[in-house]
This record gives C-alpha cells, sequence and structure tokens, in this order.
DNA sequence: CATGTAAACTAACAATTGTTAGTTAGGTTG
DNA sequence: CAACCTAACTAACAATTGTTAGTTTACATG
C-alpha cells in the first residue's frame, strides 16, 4: 500500500496537464488548480517547475536504460533481443502514458539535465543500431537499410503513448505481441 | 522566380522558431529578432501569433488531404495505395520539415481552426484504414490486427520530419523506397 | 499543555507576454 | 510636387508568468 508523498502527487498531475498542452503552455497556476491549492503552496514540495519536468523525463529515461541493459547483457538472438525492446516500451508506456509525451515532446525544455537526457537518448539508441547490424551480419535480418529499420521501428514505439490511451481493451502483452508481428514480418503476405 | 511575400517570409522564420521549441514557448519578440524587426512591425503583416500557427498546420494538413483524394480515387491495389501514401509523406515532409514538427505538436494550440484540422485528421486517417482493410479481404495484407497495422505506419510516416533532417544524403525516391519495404514486408529474413 | 512541523494561505515582485496606437522614413504613382 | 503606401519604428498597455516572503492553520509529538 504505497502512501504517494506530496511531491508525488504533484509530479502526477503536472504530467497530465503536460501531456494535453505542453510543458510552456502549462503555469504553475493550473497545477495548482488541479490539485486544489494555490500556486505558491507548490512550493513547499518542490524547488522549481524545471524540477517537476527533469523528475518526469529523467525517471523514463533512466527506466529504459535500465531496461536495456538487461537486454543487451543477455546472451539472446538479435531478433529476440528487439523482441524484449517492443516488450520494454509497452510495459512503460502503459504505466506511465503521459509521461511520454514529455520525454517525447518537452525534453528540449530542460535545463540542467539536458545534456544527461541526451547522452542516454544517444547510447539507447545506438545499442538498437548495434543490435540490427547485429542481425544483419548473422543473416537473421533482411541486408536492407539498417538506419531505415532503426529509424521505423523507433518511431513506432516512441508513438505508442499517443495510440495506447485509446485502445485501453488491448492488454500489454497482446498488444506487444502484434506490435512484435508487424514490426519483424511487415504487414505484407 | 517566386518572390516571397513579406508574410510568408514571417511564417517560414516562425516556422524554423516553432519546430526547436514549441509554439508556446517561442515569443513574438523571438520571430522579429530573427527577421531583424521589432515585433510590433510583424504585426504589419499578420493579425496574430495565432494566424502564423493555423496558416502553417492547415496548409500542411490540407495538403495531406488532396494527396489522399487523388490516391483514393485511383483503381491501384491496396499495396499500391499504400505506397503511394509513403511516397505522399516523404514528399510533402522533404518540403516542409520545420512545419511537421508545428503539424505533429502544436495543433492543440489551435483555436479557430482546431475542429476543422481534427476532422481532415480524422478523415485521412479513416482513409488508410479503409485501404487496410480492403487489402486484409483481398488477401493482398496479413489477416493480423488492422489497427496496429495502421499505427505502426502512421507513426513511422508522421515521425520523418525529425528522421530527414539528419540524412540529407538520403534522396527523397530512395527513401520511400527503403521505407515500403521496411514497413511492407518487416525486417525479419 | 507546549512545541514543532507540514502544508496551506495572502500579498507581492519583477519580468515577460501578445498586442495596440500613433509616428516616421523611403519609395512609387498621380 | 503632392499624395499615397509599405514597412519599419517607439512607447505603452493589461495580463500573465515563475517565484519569494511572511503568516496562519491543523495536527502530532514530547
Amino acid at each position: 500500500m504505497k502512501v504517494e508523498t506530496r511531491k508525488e502527487e504533484i509530479i502526477k498531475t503536472s504530467t497530465i496537464l503536460f501531456q494535453k498542452k505542453g510543458y510552456s503552455a502549462v503555469t504553475m497556476r493550473d497545477i495548482a488548480k488541479v490539485m486544489g491549492i494555490k500556486a505558491a503552496s507548490l512550493y513547499n514540495h518542490i524547488d522549481s517547475k524545471q524540477e517537476i519536468l527533469s523528475n518526469i523525463i529523467i525517471s523514463l529515461a533512466e527506466e529504459f536504460t535500465d531496461g536495456m541493459r538487461v537486454i543487451m547483457n543477455s546472451n539472446d538472438s538479435s531478433i529476440d533481443k528487439l523482441s524484449s525492446i517492443v516488450k520494454l516500451h509497452v510495459d512503460i508506456t502503459s504505466r506511465n502514458t503521459s509521461g511520454m509525451a514529455s520525454l517525447n515532446n518537452d525534453w528540449m525544455h530542460l535545463k540542467e539535465d539536458l545534456d544527461y537526457y541526451l547522452k542516454l537518448r544517444l547510447d539507447y539508441e545506438d545499442n538498437i543500431r548495434q543490435i540490427i547490424e547485429q542481425g544483419i551480419l548473422n543473416d537473421q535480418l533482411q541486408d536492407s537499410n539498417a538506419e531505415v529499420m532503426l529509424f521505423s521501428m523507433l518511431s513506432t514505439l516512441r508513438s505508442l503513448y499517443i495510440w495506447i490511451p485509446s485502445k485501453e481493451d488491448l492488454n500489454p502483452l497482446e498488444l506487444a505481441k502484434n506490435l512484435n508481428k508487424v514490426l519483424l514480418t511487415g504487414i505484407i503476405k
């Protein structure tokens, strides 16, 4: 029975507002109003608006990094690794759909943590690229443009947050299975 | 030899700034500074900040709608129609990469034109859905989840604006070809 | 009961926001 | 030359922004 601290409540509320209008268009008074308090009261729990954004984005980015580390340390085949990445995205996005909006659209408003975030993202992409290139070498993947594969897969996975909320009937496991099929084998018969 | 009006210059400048920081975080003074004039002078050419956004988004949305109409009116197979859609996205995005960022991320800041935009987008998605479902019926496409196919394809196409600028070596025709292959036949061997 | 603390409040701040009004300089047209 | 137009300018506005200072309230602990 996890008791949510007031700070966590503020971050959760902000996450939902940031998803709807983006970081810049949401004011501290907006956040306070939803919480039922005055804007100044927020500062009993957080240091700045920037801290809220940082918290949302960095914690998610680190979740991805942690998940990727496990995958890279496994002895799975390239294809199994890619499947695990799909599952990782579905899992994290299902649990924090709103936060994924900030991760995708508001990262450029980070100040102190911008460089750190960019490094995490770059490393993450490099890992997927490595898996794909390995898969081509091993003859598991088609020998076409690896960058296009990487881009297509990552685009789909990064957009999940837009799509998951409207498909609540589909459970994460089922979704991951379907996504895997489409991403790996395409749509043509 | 197209002569650009001052208004078009303002819109072009704004488009680039909106891409970098999003509509809300860009001020009229930001735009004016890049143009080398004062913020008040912008109002000799445009009515409001909102008008700039509207102009960027609606003109792009209508381009997509026009392209889709041609595709729907053709007698092509489902697969050929999907290929044409890929080409449509690559074409439009190559010609106005920055604008696509606003289309994707700032549409919710539209005021007067919001409903119109949403209708265009919904119709567009419905058209693709229709093509996919037809393709399944005709046994041209795999009989798996049509929504997942639609989502995966659209996600990739909508994200093109992020990816195209860093791959300027790849010409649009080549890119469309590669994308087609990956989206239709997947990546697995 | 006295004290301490968590979490709210009011009031205000300096800066920034989109926008308006009125003016001016320079070039084109009658 | 006179009239006009385009496109810039200065100055200011009312509203909104993130944030701070100082105060009050309610509750828990000793």
